[in-house]
DNA sequence: ATATAATATTCGGAAATCCGAATATAGTGT
DNA sequence: ACACTATATTCGGATTTCCGAATATTATAT
């Protein structure tokens, strides 16, 4: 498993940082609101995306041809209160779009 | 002042998250000390310390020769918390020797 | 003024990170 | 089988990060 430099490494990028917001707010979300919510290309999401899975901070599932993805529900309990912490006051610096189906 | 990504960027490297884990159980300590801790050439040492400096994680304390660092005592709540739990899980993951004057 | 000790900074260069553009894959519907 | 949609991956290249070696700075002591 992760520890916590290799933790920070992956929460210390906007993106990232702002995909783990969402996630926490919101639970289980689609690729599709998560690219429409950071306005950032596709790719770009889904290359960070797969960075915070092989980290082990996210899992995915796949529903047809979308993909929904949420925080790993078996976080060790430092790096979700961590998460806790931080994204809660990383979504007042970052500007993100309010979730919208947008596929 | 520095936002949560800034800051997990900052602790997102091994040696600057085991000088974070001394300062927060050591409070204030010598430069030496800290070099000869994490048993890394001084340079090294000094460089990340003006990183964690400029990030406003630590400040600095001159005393003669020596300069004694501490975390800095102002710190937001979230970045207090979020260290409290991080350097703590750290302090396991990464190999310290103990505090010693080495000048 | 000089020597010495403790710490900081500068200067390449190597490695890692991040992005855009293009392409590939997986699933659905016809 | 083909077209289409959603998502993932690959491939350069630009930028950033990190390090070792050398050098500079600051303060003390003689």
């Amino acid at each position: 498993m992760l520890n916590p430099t290799q933790f920070c490494r992956c929460l210390g990028d906007d993106i990232r940082m702002a995909l783990v917001c969402l996630l926490r707010e919101h639970g289980e979300v689609c690729v599709c609101e998560l690219t429409a919510a950071l306005a950032a290309p596709q790719p770009t999401v889904s290359r960070h995306l797969a960075q915070l899975r092989e980290c082990g901070l996210v899992i995915a599932r796949r529903e047809g041809t979308w993909m929904h993805y949420r925080l790993h529900p078996e976080l060790p309990v430092w790096a979700k209160e961590s998460i806790d912490t931080l994204a809660a006051t990383a979504a007042t610096h970052l500007d993100l779009q309010p979730l919208a189906k947008a596929c």
